[in-house]
DNA sequence: GTCTATAAAGGGATAGAC
DNA sequence: GTCTATCCCTTTATAGAC
């Protein structure tokens, strides 16, 4: 994604508000910081994106669309239930995998301003969840899986595979753990997550 | 608590400081803003803070062990194993009922400086899981639960508790349900997540 | 311990030359 | 489209009178 960036001005000042943004958080980013270190005059700015707030609008869409739009599409996709889950949840770590500061960014911006973030269209469709709704409904009505809350069961794919993530560094911090190892850590759990998601809806066989 | 907040005028310089840092964030409070809304004036804050980073700090301290300091006793406690976990869940459920803003607030600070607020002890104690990751796995070796790696359950845990709470007004815009219907689901939640937690080491029964 | 006044720095945004 | 210069506001923090 990164490379792809082209290089005229209005990418250069996308590209380096997106990476201060993530790291910083976007209140404690001024566009001061942004035209020093992309080297762009402080007014070209303002030229291109009008206000700050605006910028940051720009830059939200751009990393959310790029980054998350996957999980809408497998959430409506007509797979399997087992396979949609599998997927989404393997979709998800990896899209946190290589862009490990997303999920501290979306919680913070959604708090921000919560009001005018979800209504976004591009936020709207993350939470897009009647189709899953239906076929745990109807998977469930069948008998092939346990009945379940659908708005729990999703928030439970949610919090699982999110969470972590945004505590990352406290987590790093607090069991000594480098990069490598927290990676490592966040490589197992896919599984874990998975499994305890199949598990919490699956039926237990009979003997025979 | 807040009943007993005494009406010093650091007491006061405290109670708003908190009710502002949990509403808006810490970064977008301004001492001008507490000043304003104590009705003391703003050098008397300084005065009696040092700054606003140490009256951030005074915050902290007060609001984490006045809140959390329950769930390290419970999970450093004698309690058989599900007893355990049930006292956990619902103590952890209760606070953020409390102190809806909590969650948000906790992951919020714990991003602006982690090595720093990490270091803390009272949030250092929040993870202190070691007795407890004990009992799980001393619990898996007598063959009475499923073997699990004990940071998976924990981060488990938190993660189911806590994620909701910290997207709350997010939960609540895109699926347009006011307070009442966000409480009730929460209060519906407490069970689903224990029973989740509690099927994910039981081991099934043999028929017989 | 509380007040007014103000210093000093940082922030968003724009006017106007090129 | 890019630059310099500047406006104007907000912020943290402190000096000094009371």
């Amino acid at each position: 994604m990164k490379d792809k960036e082209n290089k005229t001005t209005k990418g250069k000042i996308l590209e380096t508000a997106r990476n201060l943004f993530l790291e910083k958080g976007v209140d404690n980013t001024s566009i001061r910081d942004i035209s020093k270190k992309a080297n762009i005059n402080l007014a070209s700015i303002n030229y291109h994106f009008k206000s700050k707030e605006n910028l940051f609008e720009h830059v939200l869409q751009e990393l959310v669309s790029t980054n998350t739009q996957k999980l809408p599409v497998i959430l409506n996709s007509d797979l399997p239930l087992e396979e949609k889950i599998k997927q989404y949840v393997y979709t998800y770590f990896e899209i946190i995998r290589i862009n490990p500061e997303l999920p501290y960014f979306i919680v913070n911006v959604l708090h921000r301003n919560p009001k005018k973030i979800a209504g976004f269209k591009i936020i709207e469709s993350l939470y897009n969840t009647e189709k899953f709704s239906k076929q745990l409904k109807e998977e469930a009505e069948k008998g092939k899986i346990k009945g379940i809350n659908p708005y729990h069961f999703f928030i439970n794919m949610l919090s699982l595979i999110v969470f972590p993530a945004a505590i990352k560094e406290t987590l790093k911090n607090r069991y000594d753990w480098n990069e490598k190892e927290f990676e490592a850590f966040i490589y197992e759990r896919r599984e874990q997550v998975l499994n305890l998601l199949l598990d919490s809806i699956k039926i237990a066989k009979k003997r025979g």
